[in-house]
DNA sequence: CTAATACATAACTGAATGGTTATGGATTTG
DNA sequence: CAAATCCATAACCATTCAGTTATGTATTAG
């Protein structure tokens, strides 16, 4: 059952200044830490350390260039999350319909 | 900006206990706390726990009748989640279309 | 070579949180 | 009424975790 996937995403999206620092790489493109770190409300090293979480995720890449790190999201990776909404909200409406025959088998 | 609303679905689907037990309730239809309970490894009061967490992220619904208490998933809440998710792939996607324009423009 | 910059890592701290056992309140059963 | 059942809440504990302030490691600038 591959209903586990998405762990690590929730999980890693559920803090709101992750996914907030997320969410501006979503909008604005590549960025550098420090041009993350500015209007974060968080010192460096803590926007380090989402980033970090966030990569584990799969959520963000990095990419080196002399001594900058410049991080750009990967929205694909919330795939697994929709898919997952998608089959529980699926699981659900076949619950419907099988009520939904069995009272029509009981008016016949 | 509504891009702070899903806060709470992500922070509560986070935990994977609490996940698994909103996956059952969306598989299986409404059920008592004990019958969740059972399987669940967890002890009664850590169920109810997470049954109160998930009611406040208006995951489950509860319905009282004599001394048990029946919950049932709401997975309609899942639609915030969904539909932060297609904003930011949006976001990301109209960042690619500015990037082709601007290639383009630079060929002519 | 030295100083400064950009980032990551280490070490630590306080708060949040998921778990437990114990208890209480409401309801059904005998 | 007494005992048992179902659930929620209280009180507590251990762990996790997000944040901080050093500190370290490359890399660029003077």
């Amino acid at each position: 059952m591959a209903t586990r996937a998405p762990d690590l995403i929730f999980k890693t999206l559920g803090d709101p200044t992750r996914r907030a620092i997320f969410e501006r790489l979503c909008r604005d493109g590549e960025m550098t830490v420090w041009k993350i770190t500015a209007p974060s409300g968080v010192s460096q090293p803590a926007v380090s350390k989402h980033l970090g979480a966030l990569k584990l995720a799969g959520l963000v890449k990095d990419r080196r260039e002399g001594r900058e790190t410049h991080y750009s999201a990967q929205p694909q990776a919330l795939a697994s999350l929709t898919d997952w909404a998608r089959q529980m909200t699926d699981f659900w409406e076949r619950k419907l319909d099988n009520l939904e025959d069995l009272l029509n088998r009981m008016d016949q």
